[in-house]
DNA sequence: CGTGAAAACACTAATGC
DNA sequence: GCATTAGTGTTTTCACG
């Protein structure tokens, strides 16, 4: 797949605020609305953006406590990493969840209230999953960047 | 900041597709075109959405290859940790950046292409920054799981 | 890639429930 | 706080040059 020095500004400008008007990224970029129009289509249509999302502030909605989990299993046995996969994605509380290399076997992000909640998804949630070997809890001190962009 | 049933299931809508019109999260919700169109004004106004923006897929991208890398400062100085901060908002690579307890000190979400950038991206940017103690370095494997959505 | 025109939608406001 | 209606102005969308 090919883009050209425009098409990496828009998807920029996009991954930043995409409510702005096809209008704005056309005066921006130097291009007629229907260039810009076009190029957003052909990236959408490639599959290049996947969706458009509001994002929300975790302190708006009481969700501000913020723990990266580390989890190992027990074993690496397909069944166990497979059930493992499936019960993460049915919480709510893990935003994100990385399979990995390195000294544990999961990466875990979870938006919780406070400590107090994250104890309760801990004990009712989290080690409720069979085979988990052990969890290492970092907690969020300071978010120093957070983006959604990727840079291309 | 008081949010009924509607309201959370709104901003569940918005957080998964923004792109819709208003008529259709009004279906959804049962509720009229005006109605929805002020709740999701009242929600922006209170800073509980912030922004809106294009999710794009990393390996459209050539972005494909993820790191989580954990970081250690050889000291927690203030200086130390605001120069670290200030280094790490300056690079494109890093998508996310934590500061943490418990073994390390921050946390990254690192986007690059392949081992090959991601070698290069270790040797001339990050640990370029001064005061960095030591870095491991845990390659995704697998997304098993990756949201924006702040679950209310 | 640009122009121009029609269709769809966002937004505002007023009335009544 | 919501439904309905009506009206205006933008924006999206697309045929065509």
């Amino acid at each position: 797949m090919k883009f050209d020095e425009i098409d990496i500004k828009l998807l920029g400008l996009l991954q930043n605020d995409s409510k702005r008007t096809t209008k704005e990224y056309a005066l921006q970029l130097n291009l007629s609305v229907t260039a810009v129009y076009e190029r957003i289509k052909r990236l959408e249509k490639l599959g290049v953006i996947t969706n458009y999302v509001a994002l929300v502030d975790k302190k708006k909605v009481n969700k501000a406590f913020t723990v990266l989990c580390h989890v190992k299993l027990v074993q690496h046995i397909k069944e166990y990493v497979l059930q493992f996969e499936r019960e993460i994605l049915k919480l709510n509380e893990v935003a994100e969840c990385y399979h990995t290399s390195g000294d544990y076997d999961y990466i875990l992000k979870i938006y919780v209230a406070d400590m107090e909640e994250y104890r309760e998804f801990m004990i009712t949630k989290l080690t409720a999953i069979n085979h988990i070997g052990s969890t290492q809890s970092s907690f969020v001190i300071n978010e120093v960047k957070s983006t959604t962009e990727v840079f291309v």
